[in-house]
DNA sequence: TGTACATCAGTGAACGCGCGTTCACTGATGTAC
DNA sequence: TGTACATCAGTGAACGCGCGTTCACTGATGTAC
């Protein structure tokens, strides 16, 4: 099945990277057949490895779960920071951060469902994890600190506004793929007018509100 | 296990209404075990039955929970039909939703996801099921109407209002759990101040804004 | 530079498990006469 | 009202499956001398 690579010939006994290989594995695996395709098992056959060779990497099933989460976040803290420029408005910078977690979440819908999951109990999540989740939202409260929002002081409130916005992020991440929407979206013509549409209607996007 | 009832004596070998009390059983392996537990076989155990019988009552597992996730529209649908009173403020009425929303996903958050998981490929979901969705969301539609977000005659605007808030409330229902925000709760004196306090960063929630 | 040996990272067979589903069956119910 | 019989709604044993995990193993690598 797995064509040995002609340069290098069959893969040797030792596979040099294996951890990486399984964790691409895995990827490979959530966005082609979704969350209920992923097992240990499964990742082990797609890297091309016995169902025992994970075992030398992760502890077992749970620890390679949250290792593709911690990854996941590591991507989507970067998807942020690389869309984030910080010279814009901070209106801007807020909408801008939005879409580019519903742009992540809708590329790879199943990641960040065990994204979300790992989060969902977050005593479990490894320390790496958090810094990246941390790190994208601190993105976002800068930017509504800029934008006025609320004053860092007003740290409570702040803070909740940073939270209505994730969770809006959130909510448009998991429901922007519904079918229920296609009608729609073929009216507005096309899926980034959709979501644009959305946004404006979101409180702490407002700058896509105005613009509309 | 399961002693019978002293009053009417074991249960006779015909149940009587065993497609009821499957669903029953099943919406209490959701609430106590999460989706994780949710099997045919245990639905089965759980309402004290052999794992055959549920076939004569589901033509298979996908039938029974598309059955719980029709029932758990029902009765998502019937929780926002009594907490709106129509003679409310329109803002009123529109937060009264979006609360009532996010208090069903948070008291039975495994139904809840099943309920998305249907909802997500609508192509599968029973017509009643649709019914019991499309009820709740002319709701939110007349009360944004009234609230005059949109006229009635812009179609697309009140649409896309009325999905801004399905979104924001699925993103709320869902993230209202984490445990990550269980210091700001206490520090804010509970979660309801807490809900209201993000609502209020919630654009089509304006009137929970005002308020604070 | 060559060799013995510890360590590492794989293999493949096996384990027990719970799952969805099928099957021949049987006990209870309702209906026709 | 009583009886024969079809139908219905259960049982329980069995099927094959993929799963997570363990185990004794073996081939490759790196290191000490």
């Amino acid at each position: 099945m797995k064509a040995p690579c002609p340069f290098t010939g069959p893969r040797p006994y030792h596979h040099g990277d294996l951890r990486r290989a399984l964790l691409d594995a895995a990827t490979r695996i959530l966005d082609r057949d979704g969350q209920g395709g992923l097992s240990l098992r499964a990742v082990a056959r797609e890297a091309g490895v016995s169902p025992a060779a994970p075992y030398h990497h992760f502890k077992d099933k749970s620890e390679l779960m949250l290792a593709i989460a911690e990854e996941g976040f590591d991507q989507l803290s970067d998807y942020i920071r690389r869309t984030t420029n910080m010279s814009a408005l901070p209106m801007e910078r807020v909408a801008a951060i939005g879409l580019a977690y519903v742009e992540f979440a809708k590329s790879h819908p199943a990641v960040y469902r065990v994204m979300y999951d790992c989060s969902r109990d977050s005593d479990a999540m490894p320390d790496k994890a958090h810094d990246a989740e941390d790190g994208a939202f601190s993105l976002l409260k800068r930017a509504m600190i800029d934008m006025g929002v609320a004053s860092p002081d007003q740290e409570t409130d702040l803070e909740l506004a940073c939270i209505a916005a994730w969770c809006a992020a959130h909510g448009l991440a998991e429901m922007v793929g519904f079918k229920q929407f296609d009608a729609l979206k073929a009216e507005m013509g096309g899926e980034k007018a959709f979501l644009a549409g959305v946004l404006s209607h979101l409180g702490m996007f407002g700058q896509a509100r105005s613009r509309a």
